[in-house]
DNA sequence: TTATATTATAACCAGTGGTTAGTAACCAAT
DNA sequence: ATTGGTTACTAACCACTGGTTATAATATAA
C-alpha cells in the first residue's frame, strides 16, 4: 500500500484539500470584493474546482460566508474582552476603546459585518449558523452594554438596554456608512478616525448626560 | 379624423399611459417588496405590458427608482424647510425636530433611503439623476449643518462639517438597523420611538458638551 | 479483477436584467 | 385607397446567476 508520493492522495486527503481550498478561496474573494459581488463560479475557479463541487461540502454560498463569519466574531469578542481586562484603564476609557476597536474591526472586515448585522432572531435550530452568529451578536451587545453601565453608573436595566442600543444605532452608523467604500482602507481610517472618534466621544458624553439629568429628556418630550 | 371615443388612443396617449402605468407600479412594487425584491417581469405584469416594453420609456431598472425617488426627496426637503421656518419654536427644539422627521420619512420610504445612501459623489453628467440626488442629499446635509451650527452656536466651518457628519452617521445607524425590517411601521414606531429620540438627544447633548468643552476631547486622546 | 463508495464534473434548471429582431398599428403624404 | 415612415410593443434571444440532478472518474475493499 504504497502511495505515488508526487501527486496522489486519498480519498480523504482529496475531499479535505478541496473543502478548505473553496473556503481560503471564498475568504480571499469575499475580503477583496465584497460577498454580493462574488460569484459561485469565481470562488470554484480561484479554489481549482467546479463550481458545483462546492456544494458538496457546503449548503449554499451564504453557508460559506457563515463559515468564515464566526472565527472572525469570536475575534472580535476576543478582543474586546482584552480590553475589558485592562486594570490600568478606566471604565470611560475602556467603553471608548471598545467601541473604537469595534468600528475598525468591521470595517477590515465588511462582509463579516453584513452577515452580523443580518442575522436575525428568527427560530433557527441549533445546528445553524446563524443562530450561533446570533449568539456571538447577543455576547458583543452584552460586553458593551456592560461596561457602559460600569462607566456611566448605570442601575436600571431598562435604561441600559436603551443607552446601548442607542450606542449601537451609533456605531452602525459609522460602519454602514462605508460599508461599500471602495477605498484602502488605511486612506480611509486616516482621513476620518478622527471623525469616528468624535462620533463616540459625542455619544458617550450625551448619554452620560441624560444619565445626569436623570427623567429630564422625558419632561421635555411631554412638552411638545 | 374623428377616432372612436370608446378605447381608441393616439399613439402618443398609449406610450404616456404606459410610461405612467409603468411608474406607478413600479411605485407600488417597491414600497410593498424594497426595490431589490421586485422584479422588472413583476412591474410589467402590474403594468399591463411585457418587461421589454420598459426599457422603451426607462434605461434600467435603476432609473425606474431614481424617478421615483426624486420627488420623494423634494418633499422631504421641503418638509425639513419648513419646520426650520417654524418662527415659535427655538433652534434646539428644531433640530430635534429635523432629526426625528428626517428618521420617521425614511423609515416610511426606504427603497427611497437606500437610494439617497448610495447615490455617490461620481462624475456624472448633468442629466443624470444620480447628480440630481446627490443634490438634495447635499441639500439636506447643509440643510441639518445650518440648523446644528445655529442651535450650537459653531462657528467654525471644520467643526460644523465634523459634528453634521457624526449626526448624519447618527440618523443614519438608527434607520438602517430598520431598513429591512419587515414589521409594520405603526408597531415598530410604537416599539421604538422613544428609543430613536434618546439617540437623537443624546448625540445632540453630546455635541453641545464637546463644543462647551472646546478642545478638550484633543487632550484627552493625548494622554492615551 | 470486480464491485462499491466517494470525489468530482457536466448537463441541466429556473430565473434575472437587459439587448436585438420582428410585427402591428398609427399617421402623414400622395 | 395606397404607400412609406414612425412608433408602440412583443417575442426571441443573450449572458449570467445560484443551485439541482445525472454522469464520469477514481480510490478502495473484497
Amino acid at each position: 500500500m504504497v502511495r505515488d508520493v508526487i501527486n496522489l492522495k486519498s480519498k480523504q486527503e482529496r475531499s479535505e484539500e478541496t473543502k478548505k481550498n473553496i473556503l481560503n478561496a471564498a475568504k480571499k474573494l469575499f475580503m477583496t470584493y465584497g460577498y454580493e459581488s462574488v460569484t459561485i463560479r469565481q470562488i470554484a475557479k480561484e479554489a481549482g474546482c467546479s463550481h458545483t463541487a462546492i456544494y458538496l461540502y457546503y449548503k449554499d454560498k451564504e453557508s460559506l460566508l457563515h463559515h468564515l463569519v464566526m472565527p472572525l466574531l469570536q475575534l472580535l469578542s476576543q478582543q474586546m474582552k482584552n480590553i475589558i481586562q485592562l486594570n490600568e484603564m478606566d471604565d470611560w476609557t475602556k467603553l471608548k476603546r471598545l467601541c473604537s476597536s469595534f468600528i475598525t474591526f468591521c470595517l477590515h472586515h465588511k462582509s463579516m459585518y453584513s452577515t452580523f448585522m443580518t442575522a436575525s432572531a428568527s427560530r433557527v435550530d441549533e445546528e445553524d449558523p446563524r443562530l450561533q452568529i446570533n449568539n456571538v451578536r447577543i455576547e458583543i451587545f452584552q460586553l458593551l452594554m456592560q461596561t457602559l453601565e460600569n462607566a456611566l453608573g448605570l442601575s436600571d436595566p431598562r435604561q441600559s438596554l436603551a443607552f446601548a442600543r442607542v450606542l449601537f444605532y451609533n456605531l452602525h452608523g459609522v460602519i454602514s456608512t462605508y460599508i461599500d467604500n471602495k477605498e484602502p482602507l488605511e486612506d480611509l481610517t486616516e482621513r476620518l478616525s478622527s471623525t469616528f472618534d468624535l462620533s463616540v466621544e459625542a455619544m458617550l458624553l450625551g448619554l452620560r448626560e441624560i444619565k445626569k439629568q436623570g427623567g429630564k429628556k422625558d419632561e421635555s418630550r411631554t412638552n411638545f
